[in-house]
DNA sequence: GTGTTTGCAAACCCTTTGCAGCGTG
DNA sequence: CACGCTGCAAAGGGTTTGCAAACAC
C-alpha cells in the first residue's frame, strides 16, 4: 500500500458525501471526513476529533459524534463495535471485508471476506433467514516464525 | 451427559466453577452462575441480575458484574459485544458456535460454526495471525418463502 | 483469624443532548 | 434571513471502583 490514491478519489469532494446525505456543508464536517478519508484505518470518535482538529481547530467532540452519526444513518460511513473497546469508524468500503484486531497493538486491519460473506449466506438461508447484516471480528497475535 | 431433564445439566455442582477459577464459593456467585446455566439464552448484566436476586435476593449488580470479570478470565463464561447495546454472556460453550441476531425480534440465536472457524484459521494464517478469538454477528430476518 | 468478597454510592468512560449563538444556503 | 449547525457543559447509560462491614476457608 503506497499512496494516496486508492481506488480513485481525485480531488477531496467531500462537500459531496455531505450533499448525498442531505447535510450542509460546513468546515468542521469536511474535517472529519477529511481525516476518515484520508488513513484507511479505523479511528475512534475521539482520535476522529484530534486529527480533525489539526485540519480545523474548532471542531469539537459534540459535533464529530453528531455528524458520525449523521453520516453512518446515511450509509455513508459503518460503525464497528470492536469488543471492550470505543466504536471505530470508517468510510463504507466499496469492497465489503471483517477486521482483525491485533491484541497487542490494538490495531485494526481489514480482512478481504469474499469467502466468509458466501459461507454467511449459505449459513443464513439453511437457517431460514436473510442476512440482514454481518460482521465477523477475528482477535489474533501476530504469529512468530 | 448423564441426567435430569433438559439436556445438559449440572447437577448444581456450581461451586466447582468457581473453584476451578480460584474463587470462594458464594451465595452470590453461585446465584449469578445458576443463572447463566439455567437458560441457553444470553442475558445483559441487568438481566442475570434481576435473575439471580429470585434465587439470592442479596446479589448486587456491581457483584454482578465483579463475578461475571473473574469467570470470563477464568475463561468460564465469555462476553458477547453486541452493536448498540450492552454486553451479553453465556457459558462457554462446548460447542463452538457463533451468533445470528433476529433484527425483528432482537433474539439471539446460537450457529453452529464449524466450516466457520476454519476458515477464520485459514484466513488469519494466511495473514500472518494466530487467532486469539473469533467471533461472527449475522444479523438477520426471518425469510418468508 | 485473615484475606476475600460484598453492597452501596460515587466515579468513570463514552456518548448524547439542551441551549443560545453562529453560519450556510 | 431562516433554520441547520456549532461549542459548551451538563446529562445519560453501562460498567468499574473505594470503602468498611460481612464472610469463606
Amino acid at each position: 500500500m503506497t499512496n494516496v490514491t486508492d481506488g480513485d478519489q481525485p480531488s477531496t469532494d467531500y462537500a459531496s458525501f455531505l450533499r448525498a446525505a442531505d447535510l450542509r456543508v460546513t468546515p468542521q464536517r469536511l474535517a472529519i471526513i477529511g481525516v476518515l478519508a484520508a488513513e484507511a484505518d479505523h479511528p475512534s470518535a475521539d482520535e476522529i476529533l484530534s486529527r480533525a482538529r489539526r485540519i480545523d481547530d474548532t471542531v469539537s467532540l459534540a459535533t464529530v459524534y453528531r455528524t458520525l452519526s449523521s453520516l453512518e444513518a446515511a450509509g455513508i460511513i459503518r460503525k464497528l463495535a470492536i469488543e471492550d473497546a470505543s466504536a471505530r469508524f470508517e468510510l463504507t468500503p466499496r469492497r465489503e471485508h471483517d477486521h482483525l484486531v491485533d491484541v497487542d497493538t490494538g490495531e485494526v486491519i481489514e480482512i478481504p471476506n469474499d469467502e466468509i460473506v458466501q459461507l454467511h449466506q449459505e449459513i443464513a438461508r439453511r437457517m431460514g433467514y436473510d442476512i440482514v447484516s454481518h460482521h465477523t471480528i477475528l482477535r489474533g497475535r501476530r504469529r512468530q516464525d
